[in-house]
RNA sequence: GCCCGGGUGGUGAAAUUGGUAGACACAAGGGAUUUAAAAUCCCUCGAACGCAAGUUCGUGCCGGUUCAAGUCCGGCCCCGGGCACCA
């Protein structure tokens, strides 16, 4: 007799041993067998896993068990994005070392994930602040330095005056230290960059050739890499001396260069710094302008603020002066620190010369209406017209205009066509310790060198002390002294941006183990691309786009011979929870974790009140919100897989909503997941008691049992695309409740109803366990099969069974449903309008009407138009 | 501010190519079983009107295209994600 009590908690430590010893997941380099490599984004090993990591995980599980299930040879590894800020917090807080930290965290996580199931191959598992992966990250560099790809130049920073120290952004809080308290400066330092710019043009182009990605994703990336086509303008710009400077700027809107009033440059620009010498009003603008955040959000909401330099700019075609000023919205950081402004056609530009009283001249009108003049006192004209009031130029359309002006300019001389990205080079270095060394050499004569390849890796000394203000590797001089080919030498004390690691794991992951190379180029060829990758929405610019870059590297350096990463990705959704706090008389909220709150909801499920379990205090409901430390909602997934069993926890995360979208994690959800499980145990077990079963003959089934068993094939059908196809997981469970709830009616009484409850029973258990592996594994031995149910193949349906000899048609007249009817699947459409025609209900509507149409959708409607 | 999503019953959602709006669940209400409770099983469940058959309205708001619109087009409102040193 089998155990009719479904109980996860022995079922699935018996399960996740069987893989243990059995070696499941283990995955080997067999050209002769057909790939997949699934990948989930790896975790950063701050302490546990939270329910956005359950989710994506599980998300990759499930494809992976069912790719392997379809006969693929799987690859699902795991690893960890071990370097970054918060090990140095905890490291400092818990007056440990971060490495120490970063590695009791990662030995933790690492038996959550096994506890939830999922189906890795443990053999390949790579932590990034090891340095046997991130020396190969450091020859690349060298590498890359080599091919003339990486470069120093100065670039704004975080300045923390009292802690002398680098901030990141997360680290200034409303413009100050988020320790020493200090007003943040942006301060300029030398850092190394490389040269995404140079592959913009490809990371752009081979956004066609992703398919199988996200559009969202895809038009996130074209935008953010900004490719746009306009003309560099020269502005000179005469001295008191009679020497002669000049300003670059950069526009995509050449037709409007006769508006132009005045020249903004930044407030680190050279020219308003020279200026600055004799203006006291100008340097005490530019000092402030140290205090602004070089944020792009916060740039384009901020006041917009200038001063006048006092120096003139020359019109390129009209030799007109115009002002030059120095603002708050124009970065040094980004194009050539200047633009050009035109406040009647720009309406950034027009309120900053509104602010300050400069010159506004209309020089486009729209199009249809070429000689009436705009009304500029209420805001610019933006929109694209003919020109006027610009000379010859005057009548020309944008195209025309474009392309007259830009010539113009170039035939002087003071201009030039250009393709402009809005994409900046990646700057890579950071002033903290928890990171990879970059493996450069300063010499005493100023240069940098690549540190030689025999001398990497440039390891990191783990046995730290951390005093929270200074990295250990700046604070002790030692460490950077080395020297180079006889001569002494001091070394980088930056470390990489963490991104660097996360930029080529995955491909690290076909051969995890060489210690003579970054990648085997045939094992890597064998399992890249990526077949599917999985992870979170916030990932979508700059990871996703990092990983490119580094993957056109690779196959640059003769390492990959693919273009690109990732086949397909499946960005998947936050994970919310109900949050309840307590507001003080000064309006500070408290909150509360929702697993110390009882409520009471109304008839409708609403929440009325809230309180705490402990002492009955009331808490106001702040609704739902995303899993999240500050507001203390995170719902901690070890509790629920303690309570209801991994499969239950797995259950609810694919069923509650679609992949993409948010998921509320609602307790009485996670209960309704469970007893569905309970169910399909129960159902199961008790039809493995019936013992053996009499084989289905399909020919001799009655109607009611073809119904059931064309129930079963399509679910198997639907299922399938449900999966493999649509990865809408939520409708392939509800699918599978349909046929339960079908099955559960089911007669038992003839050896054919028990022949067709086996075919259901195990079509329900291959379909599920992709999903809920550990009930399935079990359920299936049960059933008294000896193989694992990981190898025994997904089902196929059977065509036949599918077939329906009669359909259910709609009836509408004008649109709207009047009657039901049902009909021969093969029925004429003469037929179809006959019958639509002779329902009473129908009747009722056409009578004493002309029928001017009749529209008729084979296997679906008949809609008759009648006036 | 810019870029990208989303908005459907009391709730999560479904409707895959323009063709029955609300599958599957959760919550709620009613009933069966039980000494009782839990568990389980059955019924009801968008709104209004109606004894019923059924009718009308209904997918954030306003307008349009179509025999037919949750789905397509134009304009708005609200909510969320990203914005380059959090990962």
């Amino acid at each position: 007799m089998a155990e009719h009590q479904y109980n996860p908690k022995e079922i699935e430590q018996r399960v996740q041993q069987y893989w243990q010893d059995s070696q499941t997941f283990s995955a080997t380099d067999d050209p002769s067998k057909e790939k997949f490599f699934c990948l989930s984004m790896f975790p950063y090993p701050s302490g546990r896993l939270h329910m956005g990591h359950v989710r994506n995980y599980t998300i990759g599980d499930v494809i992976s068990r069912y790719q392997r299930m379809q006969g693929k040879n799987v690859l699902q590894p795991m690893g960890w994005d071990a370097f970054g800020l918060p090990a140095e917090n905890a490291a400092i807080n818990n007056n440990t070392a971060p490495a120490n930290w970063t590695y009791s965290n990662i030995d933790y996580m690492k038996s959550q994930l096994k506890s939830l199931g999922f189906g890795y191959d443990w053999d390949r598992e790579v932590a990034t602040c090891k340095p046997d992966y991130y020396r190969w990250e450091q020859w690349f560099f060298t590498r890359l330095f080599e091919k003339g790809l990486v470069y120093k130049k100065n670039a704004t920073v975080n300045w923390d005056p009292v802690d002398q120290t680098v901030l990141a952004n997360e680290q200034v809080v409303d413009g100050r230290g988020w320790r020493s308290g200090a007003l943040v400066e942006q301060k300029e330092i030398p850092q190394w960059f490389i040269k995404i710019t140079d592959y913009a043009e490809e990371l752009l182009r081979d956004l066609d050739q992703l398919d199988d990605w996200p559009e969202q994703v895809r038009a996130m990336q074209a935008n953010w890499i900004g490719r746009s086509e306009g003309v560099d303008i020269r502005f000179d710009v005469p001295q008191g001396t009679g020497e002669q400077a000049s300003l670059s700027v950069y526009t995509t809107r050449p037709d409007t260069l006769y508006g132009v009033t005045y020249v903004a440059v930044a407030a680190q620009h050279p020219l308003a710094e020279q200026a600055a010498k004799n203006n006291p009003e100008l340097a005490a603008f530019i000092d402030e302008c140290k205090n602004t955040k070089t944020v792009e959000a916060e740039l384009a909401t901020m006041e917009k603020k200038g001063c006048d330099t006092g120096f003139q700019a020359v019109h390129p075609l009209t030799g007109e002066l115009v002002p030059v000023w120095a603002a708050n919205f124009v970065l040094m950081d980004y194009g050539s620190g200047a633009v050009m402004s035109v406040p009647g056609h720009d309406q950034r530009d027009w309120e900053f010369a509104t602010k300050y009283g400069l010159t506004i001249r209309q020089v486009i009108a729209p199009a249809e209406d070429a000689e009436q003049d705009c009304d500029l006192t209420a805001g610019a004209y933006t929109e694209k017209g003919r020109l006027i009031h610009s000379d010859s130029f005057d009548g020309l359309a944008f195209e025309d205009a474009f392309d007259a002006i830009a010539q113009a300019l170039e035939k002087k001389g003071a201009g030039k066509r250009t393709v402009n990205y809005r994409l900046r080079d990646w700057g890579v270095s950071r002033q903290r310790y928890w990171g990879a060394p970059i493996p450069m050499l300063n010499l005493e004569s100023g240069e940098s060198v690549p540190v030689p390849a025999d001398k990497l890796p440039v390891v990191l000394p783990e046995d730290v002390q951390m005093d929270g203000v200074t990295s250990p590797i700046k604070a002790d001089p030692d460490w950077a002294k080395t020297d180079y080919q006889g001569q002494a030498a001091t070394r980088e004390t930056d470390t990489f941006d963490t991104f660097m690691e996360s930029s080529w794991y995955y491909a690290r992951y076909t051969c995890a183990q060489n210690n003579d190379a970054m990648l085997s180029p045939e094992q890597a060829n064998y399992w890249l691309p990526v077949d599917q990758y999985v992870g979170g929405i916030e990932h979508a610019i700059l990871h996703l786009l990092y990983s490119r870059f580094f993957h056109k590297l690779l196959r640059d350096e003769g390492l990959v011979d693919s273009d690109e990463p990732f086949k397909r990705l499946l960005c998947q959704g936050m994970v919310l929870a109900d949050s309840f706090y307590r507001e003080d008389e000064s309006g500070k909220k408290t909150w509360f974790s929702p697993a110390d709150v009882s409520v009471e909801k109304d008839d409708k499920g609403r929440i009325t009140k809230a309180w705490l379990t402990e002492d009955g205090t009331p808490v106001q409901h702040g609704g739902m919100t995303k899993m999240s430390k500050s507001k203390n909602n995170g719902i901690d997934p070890q509790q629920v897989i303690d309570q209801y069993g991994a499969d239950t926890v797995r259950l609810f995360t694919m069923f509650a909503a679609p992949p993409e979208q948010t998921l509320e994690w609602v307790e009485s959800g996670v209960e309704g997941a469970n007893r569905f499980l309970r169910r399909v145990w129960k159902l199961a077990t008790e039809h493995a008691d019936k013992g053996p079963v009499a084989a289905l003959d399909t020919q001799s089934l009655n109607k009611d049992q073809q119904a059931l068993r064309r129930e079963i094939h399509k679910t198997i059908d639907k299922v399938s695309d449900d999966i493999g196809r649509r990865q809408t997981f939520n409708t392939a469970v509800a699918a599978v409740m349909e046929l339960l709830n079908h099955l559960q009616k089911a007669p038992q009484e003839a050896a054919q109803d028990i022949a067709l409850m086996r075919e259901g029973v195990e079509a329900i258990v291959r379909l599920l366990n992709p999903i809920t592996p550990h009930m399935c594994h079990t359920l299936w031995q049960q059933l008294g099969h000896d193989s694992d149910i990981e190898f025994a193949g997904w089902p196929q349906a059977d065509k036949q069974a599918l077939i329906e000899d009669e359909k259910l048609i709609v009836v509408q007249v004008n649109g709207k449903v009047r009657a039901k009817m049902t009909v021969a699947a093969n029925a004429e459409k003469a037929e179809l309008e006959a019958a639509a025609k002779a329902q009473p209900n129908v009747q009722q509507f056409i009578d004493g009407k002309t029928i001017r149409k009749v529209i008729v959708v084979p296997g679906k409607l008949v809609n008759i138009v009648a006036s």
